[in-house]
DNA sequence: GGAAAACCCAGTGAAATAGTTGGGATTAGA
DNA sequence: TCTAATCCCAACTATTTCACTGGGTTTTCC
């Protein structure tokens, strides 16, 4: 029940660039040394963030990418949808071409949907912009030690 | 960020358990047989819910596996957990030996720690009584049909 | 024109998952 | 006492998923 390195990872990056909102495109280079990740591995994270509408891309020399809307306006909700597909414990809560002869009468069924609608709240209710707040005041606790 | 077949069929197969509280043991072919998995399989689960202390067995001819307690002092957490580990999106939240060189400026970690904090919550609070009774209103529902 | 960047996509090695197999040990009942 | 039912345990294997890597193309700035 991990998320896989996609959603860590993207969500990592993402926020890096959310801290950069409004500075034009910032390239993957330099947020893969930021963060600490593989250049190649975080492309196919963007393009697929790009896809999904979440980045836009500047191509060329200078190039880059950048949010394509405002920090508090992302949810780790979308950005983790994005990479990782849909956030639940079993795929006969989300998936529509799931089959599953017994649904109607499965006893676990009903777990797993308690499951996805609390995880879906949490994430969904995250922006970019309250995890950077977030972090503002983290630090500013560190501070005063 | 699935879970896997343990944590699945380990479920389904101790409900079953469930039912038949108060009954003496049930076999493994039975309850095999009754939730549609394999036997050997089976075996595996069963042998590690033993061992964290949620079942009983007999062994021996006429034996099998019961409840250790009743099935509305047992939760879905207490089970998932004993086959899974631990349900959170990632390591660095639950593991003690976890090394995490940026524990302190992590900016993803909150997150995780919320979705952990609200997947414990659900989990925690259903019992396999819950399971039974949510099971029996919903049969009561379709005949109503 | 050259360098810097995004873009595209196929391949790969390692690890995890989902079982299977086979052989014991124990016990109830005939 | 014998036998069948059953739990117990460890090793083995096939498949899938993961986390990259590499090689090439295209675009744009200087």
């Amino acid at each position: 029940m991990k998320l896989s390195t996609r959603g860590r990872y993207g969500l990592k990056a993402i926020y890096q660039l959310a801290l950069y909102y409004g500075q034009g495109p910032i390239s993957l280079k330099q947020i893969a040394i930021e963060q600490e990740l593989s250049e190649n591995y975080l492309e196919q994270l963007f393009s697929t963030l790009r896809k999904e509408g979440l980045l836009h891309s500047v191509r060329g020399a200078q190039g880059g990418y950048m949010l394509s809307k405002k920090p508090s306006e992302i949810t780790v909700g979308e950005i983790l949808r994005a990479l990782e597909g849909n956030i639940a414990p079993y795929d006969c809560v989300v998936d529509d071409d799931f089959v599953c002869s017994r649904e109607d009468t499965c006893v676990t069924r009903p777990v797993w949907v308690k499951i996805k609608n609390s995880i879906d709240e949490v994430i969904d209710s995250i922006t970019l912009q309250d995890m950077i707040e977030e972090n503002i005041k983290f630090e500013e606790q560190e501070d005063e030690r």
